[in-house]
DNA sequence: ACGCTATTTCGATGATGTTGGAAATAATGT
DNA sequence: ACATTATTTCCAACATCATCGAAATAGCGT
């Protein structure tokens, strides 16, 4: 059931505080960010930023990798690609959305 | 603060059964559906299903326009696409996301 | 004004989410 | 083995959400 996946993610990513870390791992790009630097940049808890990171790696939107103590964290480029991709065919079906491909030809 | 709408409106459609509702909408295209279709289709209560539309049009997702005593919903598409925007921009801001521009240009 | 249909509001209940402190675990270097 | 740093798990408090039935409201036709 793709809208379930679909849903799950765009929960993930529903939350200021998740989408406000999810907007920070995509800008480090390949490079990622280890789990401290995101806490100071966010000023949040430790425990509370590991529990949305986790949400986000439950859903498929965040990779991490460890790197002797400290876990590196990425973005899934692909799996934000998939669900822009639901998005844009739910909305591209029946409807006439040419925006977005005169964005992408720009 | 831009990214608090994105993550209401994220937030919005990361519910199975709103998600679901919305892409009613979207197939329906602009001649939109009225509240008791949708209720069939769904086969949720009224109640519930009059809950989660306000939340819907309260994000800007969703218009309503009466017609008599039924009330007509229309998938509001520039919100959509403003969405997916901000999406595919946060994704495409600094690393290399080729896949989505190539899918358009398909 | 009245009745009819469509939709919303209210109230209540169970489920889930958010947050952070304290304690536990993982991984390294000495 | 031990200390140290990085991160997670556990626990608890509080807030928000999802769902539905019952009652209320909106708008039309007669």
């Amino acid at each position: 059931m793709k809208l379930e996946q679909a849903a799950k993610q765009l929960e993930a990513l529903g939350n200021p505080t998740r989408l406000n870390l999810y907007r920070l791992l995509v800008r480090a790009g390949e490079a990622g960010r280890p789990v401290g630097s995101l806490q100071e940049t966010l000023g949040i808890a430790a425990s509370t930023l590991s529990h949305h990171l986790h949400r986000l790696v439950l859903t498929g939107l965040v990779t991490q990798e460890r790197q002797a103590t400290t876990l590196i964290c990425r973005a899934n480029y692909p799996a934000m690609n998939g669900l822009i991709g639901f998005l844009a065919d739910e909305c591209c079906a029946d409807a006439a959305c040419v925006s977005r491909a005169e964005e992408a030809a720009a």
